[in-house]
RNA sequence: GCGAGAGUGGCGGAAUUGGCAGACGCGCUGGACUUAGGAUCCAGUCCCGAAAGGGGUAGGAGUUCGAAUCUCCUCUCUCGCACCA
């Protein structure tokens, strides 16, 4: 009667755990301190995917194994609620967005808490809660508020901003003006990217390859004012303290290739302060900026009369036959010669209306135009074309490039196209893989570090000494310096959607109610500044307008002191909510600041974050970046927040087996497809569409390394896993799986599939062979044929014999180790050989049934509770303490050791665990075997590892 | 193209980090109990071979008494970036 029954027995667990607050976690910690982190999800209206419990059941685990161990653990969740779904969903119903986020919150909420996970929930949390984002509105005003020294490396008030004399002499407006340009949140004119079929304006992040992620929409790129956060400040510091994180080198070099610091110079060319007949520099007054610029040395802003390029290569200068400026670069203009002008406009103007993709397309030939203007290279006087391109990037280095087509594939490819001339002064020497001489001749480019050549007095020094000597020279004559860039680009951080944190900004209007362009900003006691009620969602679809823009005009114009000032209507974007959230479940409820200063400093920081891979740049490189701008004014008190990261690896559908078929109804090899352009297949040998058909596992069979039909071995067939997604139809529900199995199941079999870290194919039925464990668990303890819960009669209080003792202390202990390295996997492994091995043991000592439902609690944490109960325990078993191993009951008196000749296992021997060399040498030459094998035979040399093997090298 | 990671049975994956390859689970095969089995239990399950034995960790070379593990080359897959000067 009373069998294993989740569906029981986990919701009693959970009211019981509720009900006695079980979780909580007091507010200061009680000894050592563990905060163990989730991302915390945006709740779609989907409700949850199997996806999410992987990383919550790690950290759901490794919480209870701490709890027992004595740790005071912080384990908080919340909801990351602001988002456009919810806002779409408004524009199509007119719903609005809260009531849509609340309810789909609700759904969360419950689908988490039938996962039995011990969070604190009376610390839970949503962004787009007003006491939450309260404080979201109040980083960004600190943000507003900090420049960055970069003398001293450090985010400082803004009232600290040394002002130059010029600027003071200008006047209030013009110190105002500077120190707009200085905060870390500024404003600019930015092109966004506008979807019209979406009505939306896109995060780059939703653009894919130039058409939107969801639908595939076509962006255009529309210039517009936005907030932008000056994320590069900190970049220094963003890539160097990954060092002291113990994060995957994979997670860093992700961040780092992102950042992409790298060092070069800066170099002007001079152009002259106006434009000449033909183009080119007059040479008397090239000599004269020569002169001035030794005299008064590198300006910090480039002057109208130069143009700055970044170059990684200062030592291929002598090599620059070219410059090239970005279609968007402001001397465009100027530079272009009357009888050009028409060209080059026309060519912007193309350039402009290309989507990111078509300038972005490897595959495309270079473009460009020349301008007509020329520029004097400083380190020779000579006069060189400039041209416009796209391939130059307006948002990267300086926007201008001086081209050394000898020693830059692109460059290269440029100068093929158009003809210009290609001057080699590099020599790469003979290295393998490189035709010496066809660099020399101009006819391939050479990228790498050699020999300069043609370089006047710097020929023959090798590339690094180069580097060094002309951005020395180069300082001294005041034409240019060493410089640092950044692939990382400041962040773009408003968007035009209603659903988002208002900006607690407001823009000053003059007596027409136009804007003056001067911003102020509230102050904290203004907060929150909540959202409008708004009678429609379904705004403007032509432009990228803000929603906010049609709100009540109660809530869009302030009157303070007088003035009157409109509000900021765009709101903030998803990632803002995100940035500090962990800092707030630590003082949840706290009215006056974001999170009390003695309770951050006894919890931060965050100890184990676990969450999916798609955040690896963008979320922790923006938390990262906050949490430094707090450091640095004095609200954290680490430098960092998440000392030790985890990505769990995605979780795909079922494995499943794609045969592919033409249209006459015959199978064509999967070798033989590829996919079309349009997103189907084609039989690459006939270029004819197939069409996709997924095939049962008793319809295939492997040969070789790959699958073929059975009934015709010739035609291979793609055997994978996929994503899951709603139109493949592979989606695991996980309240399926909670009904079926039951949410002990979900949990074990989640984290039996693999190593967290990996990605891995779901399979059902690996979920019923875990549930077949978790019943066996139950069958050695219970009594399944009673008619109530009791213990199985084999069960008794008896001393367990040496064996018995010996595999409990064994599993402790590889129980335990595996814990400690997150490998989850394969200490449910230890725990089924242990069932499997006392299910036979009879009878069965009570005390070795409680430290395994001990070990197994963190796992099927329910049905251990239940077990504990069964084996007399009246209190939750959540705070028991761990269970401790005991080395001397694991050892064993004699081993098996493996005795190899010429490194081939040839027999096995018997010996006490603690024999030395000598004393295994001689049991292994004793060995009838290896004595035969030996016979007549020479022994070169004898390898034996005590405890391990032996081998015998014989001739 | 550049950067990072991976490749082990029919499948998911183990292997104390250089020392018995395939733990554990799924699936499969046979058997027991059953009206029944998508329940449970027992036995088997890397390949060739009747056995002795031989082969085997994507492929090839190398270091070593000994390699899934270390080195080099090649191939394949996954992820990220993608004209970043």
């Amino acid at each position: 009667m009373p069998r294993y029954n989740p569906a029981a027995l986990e919701p009693k667990w959970q009211k019981f755990w509720e009900e006695n607050r079980t979780f909580a976690t007091p507010r200061l910690p009680e000894g050592e301190k563990m905060y163990v982190l989730d991302m915390f999800p945006y709740p779609s209206g989907n409700g949850l995917h199997v996806g999410h419990p992987e990383g919550y059941t790690a950290t759901d685990i490794v919480c209870r194994y701490q709890r027992m161990r004595g740790r005071s653990v912080m384990h908080p969740m919340g909801w990351d609620a602001f988002g456009l779904p919810a806002e779409q969903h408004a524009k199509k119903t007119g719903t609005h967005p809260r009531i849509t986020t609340e309810k789909n919150i609700a759904t969360f909420r419950r689908q988490l808490k039938m996962l039995g996970f011990s969070y604190d929930w009376s610390r839970e949390v949503a962004t787009t809660d007003p006491d939450y984002f309260r404080w979201t509105q109040h980083i960004f005003l600190l943000l507003f508020d900090t420049w960055y020294d970069a003398e001293v490396q450090r985010g400082r008030p803004i009232t600290e901003l040394p002002i130059p004399k010029d600027v003071e002499a200008q006047g209030e407006a013009a110190i105002r003006r500077y120190q707009d340009d200085h905060r870390l949140a500024y404003q600019l004119e930015a092109p966004v990217n506008w979807c019209p079929a979406l009505g939306t304006v896109l995060a780059n992040e939703e653009v894919i390859g130039g058409v939107s992620e969801r639908g595939g929409h076509p962006v255009l790129r529309l210039p517009m004012r936005q907030w932008m956060l000056r994320i590069t400040a900190y970049a220094d510091r963003l890539e160097s303290d990954l060092e002291r994180l113990d994060w995957s080198e994979s997670i860093k070099s992700l961040q780092r290739n992102w950042i992409g610091r790298s060092t070069g110079a800066e170099v002007d060319f001079f152009i002259g302060p106006e434009p000449t007949v033909n183009g080119m520099p007059l040479a008397e007054q090239f000599e004269e900026w020569v002169v001035s610029r030794i005299e008064n040395g590198y300006p910090r802003k480039p002057g109208d009369d130069v143009l700055r390029i970044y170059t990684t290569r200062p030592d291929t200068l002598f090599g620059a036959t070219y410059m090239v400026i970005a279609p968007e670069h402001p001397f465009v203009e100027r530079l272009a010669m009357p009888d050009l002008a028409h060209e080059v406009c026309a060519y912007c103007e193309r350039a402009a209306r290309k989507s990111d993709l078509d300038r972005t397309d490897l595959a495309k030939e270079k473009t460009g135009v020349f301008t007509g203007s020329y520029a004097v290279n400083p380190v020779n006087g000579r006069a060189v074309p400039i041209w416009v391109a796209d391939y130059v990037l307006i948002s990267y280095g300086t926007g201008a490039i001086m081209a050394v087509p000898a020693h830059d594939t692109r460059d290269f490819e440029f100068a093929k196209k158009f003809d210009l001339p290609i001057v080699p002064v590099v020599d790469p020497g003979q290295r393998e893989g490189v035709d010496r001489e066809a660099v020399l001749r101009g006819d391939s480019a050479y990228t790498e570090d050699g020999v300069a050549i043609n370089s006047g007095r710097f020929s023959r020094l090798d590339t690094a000494e180069f580097k060094t000597a002309i951005a020395d020279d180069l300082a001294n004559k005041g034409m240019g310096r060493a410089a640092v860039n950044y692939r990382l680009r400041d962040w773009l951080f408003s968007r035009q959607h209603f659903w988002g944190e208002p900006f607690p900004i407001l823009h000053e209007l003059d007596a027409q109610g136009n804007p003056t362009g001067m911003t102020r900003a509230l102050g904290p006691e203004d907060l929150p500044v909540d959202l409008p009620e708004m009678a429609t969602f379904n705004v403007s679809h032509d432009r990228p307008e803000p929603p906010l823009e049609q709100a009540p005009e109660t809530w869009l114009y302030v009157t303070l002191n007088g003035s009157r000032y409109k509000r900021e209507t765009n709101t903030m974007p998803q990632w803002a909510g995100s940035c500090w959230y962990y800092l707030r479940f630590l003082d949840p409820r706290n009215g006056q600041a974001l999170a009390d200063p003695q309770t951050e400093k006894a919890w931060m920081p965050v100890d184990l974050y676990v969450g999916g891979a798609e955040h690896a740049v963008l979320h922790l490189l923006y938390a990262r970046f906050w949490h430094k701008v707090l450091y640095d004014r004095g609200y954290v008190s680490t430098p960092e927040p998440f000392m030790k990261l985890v990505n769990q690896g995605m979780i795909l559908g079922e494995m499943e087996f794609t045969g592919y078929r033409t249209k006459s109804g015959e199978m064509a090899s999967a070798s033989d497809v590829k996919e079309s352009a349009e997103g189907g297949f084609l039989a690459k040998s006939s270029s004819q569409p197939v069409e996709a058909v997924k095939l049962l596992p008793d319809q295939v069979e492997k040969q070789g390394d790959a699958f073929v039909l059975k009934e015709d071995p010739s035609i291979r067939v793609d055997s994978r896993a996929y994503k899951m997604s709603k139109s493949r139809g592979n989606v695991v529900n996980p309240d399926e799986v909670v009904k079926d199995y039951g949410a002990d199941s979900l949990r074990l079999y989640e984290m039996f599939m693999g190593p967290l870290e990996a990605v891995k194919p779901w399979s059902m039925e690996g979920v019923n062979g875990v549930r077949g464990f978790l019943d066996r668990v139950w069958r050695m303890i219970v009594d399944e044929r009673a008619e109530e819960v009791r213990l199985n009669p084999a069960v008794t209080d008896v001393e367990p014999s040496e064996e018995q003792n010996r595999v409990l202390h064994r599993t402790i202990k590889a129980v335990t180790d595996d814990l400690n390295q997150m490998a989850f996997n394969t200490a449910i492994a230890r725990m089924m050989e242990f069932t499997n091995y006392f299910l036979k043991e009879a009878p069965r000592p009570k005390g070795a049934m409680e430290k395994l439902v001990l070990l197994l609690s963190p796992y099927a944490p329910h049905l251990c509770e239940e077990l504990w109960r069964v084996l007399g325990h009246s209190d939750t078993l959540a705070y028991e303490p761990w269970p401790a191993y005991d080395e001397a009951a694991i050892r064993e008196s004699t081993v098996e050791i493996p005795v190899q000749v010429n490194g081939k296992l040839r027999a096995k021997i018997q010996v006490p665990a603690d024999a030395d060399q000598a004393a295994l040498e001689s049991t292994a030459r004793g060995n009838e075997r290896v004595a035969e094998l030996l016979e007549g035979k020479k022994v070169l040399k004898t390898i034996v590892v005590p405890g391990r093997m032996v081998n015998f090298v014989v001739k």
